[in-house]
DNA sequence: CTGCATAGTTACCGACCGGTCACACCCATG
DNA sequence: CATGGGTGTGACCGGTCGGTAACTATGCAG
């Protein structure tokens, strides 16, 4: 799959050819089907950002109208992909990566980022928090920088300590604390 | 300036031609005083962080002796930082973008941010902080977290609020409050 | 003036890039 | 059998990449 080869080599270090050719297939179908490179990268983008949504219904599944104990399950699912993946999100490093401010990646980029971010916001609200936008900032935050620290410094860098932060941020903000 | 250069398209973005000629000279000159463009790359960053290295001084300087305030000021000039660098950091961009692992920047990179994390967790130290390092990892992620998400979502973003989160954050692990 | 190191110029190298072309192919529907 | 649409193939386009060779121009020390 192409997000996968934009994953490991990023955006630009990855040609069309070599695309094609790890999906058994070659350029020109691969150009029939996608008009461009760049409609290619939106494509990969669109099915990474599905994939993510999916969190949240597991999320739902696992702790069925219990909105506190899903803000905590965010925190353990989000710790676990910080180790499971190590590349960082797809959507994020494409941001950094393209800078182009105009390429079309970064209007699905936008909008992703944007929904996650009310969903957490909404999570937050649920969960009874008093400040349920600060919070869902600050976590935005700590998640996005575990994942590019570690890109920078490895594991044993500040995203160690990524739960801790989580839920001193949720104790700072959540206002009366829950049983 | 090359580091200008690779701030705006990118290190993969920009060609050695144009750095050249943006250092009002040519490629072969250029490729006598840096063997390759990786070396070249490797300067830049280097270059970046002896001047990133110099807040500390001045941070010193504003505030002698007081550590508490000197944190705070941090604070103040990073989220000053924010606005006023909308690229991000060039040093985790750098780590975002080169996904050779065996690239001779990861090296630079992983120096820098592991001293700037000392020196942060240092301050926190100094500054009374009962758990420095958990407080100046929260405050790196909170740092990196606000960047990238700027270059995701805009200025609207979870960075709007990246003051309010130190803050939080500082008191949650500050232990007692000073004056 | 003579050397010598430095810098500028131009052309070039092989490799790869995104993207397109013409053409053979396969296979299902009619 | 015929036809037509999707697929595979390989060559090809112009352009750019990082990096180099050969030669010239410049400036400075002896």
């Amino acid at each position: 799959m192409a997000c996968e080869l934009f994953r490991q080599h990023g955006i630009r270090g990855i040609g069309v050819d070599a695309i094609a050719e790890a999906a058994d297939t070659n350029k020109m179908t691969l150009y029939r089907h996608f008009g461009s490179k760049d409609d290619l990268i939106c494509e990969a983008l669109r099915h990474t950002s599905a994939k993510a949504a999916a969190m949240w219904d597991e999320l739902e599944a696992a702790h069925p109208g219990d909105a506190r104990a899903q803000l905590d399950g965010w925190v353990e699912v989000r710790s676990q992909c910080l180790c499971s993946e190590p590349f960082g999100c797809d959507l994020a490093n494409a941001a950094v990566e393209l800078k182009e401010s105009d390429h079309p990646a970064h209007a699905v980029i936008e909008n992703f980022k944007n929904l996650q971010q009310k969903k957490l916001a909404d999570l937050c609200r649920r969960a009874g928090v008093d400040e349920p936008e600060a919070l869902a900032d600050t976590l935005s935050m700590l998640l996005e920088g575990a994942r590019v620290s570690r890109l920078a410094t490895g594991s044993e860098g500040p995203s160690m300590r990524f739960v801790r932060a989580c839920e001193a941020a949720i104790s700072a903000f959540a206002g009366a604390r829950p049983v």
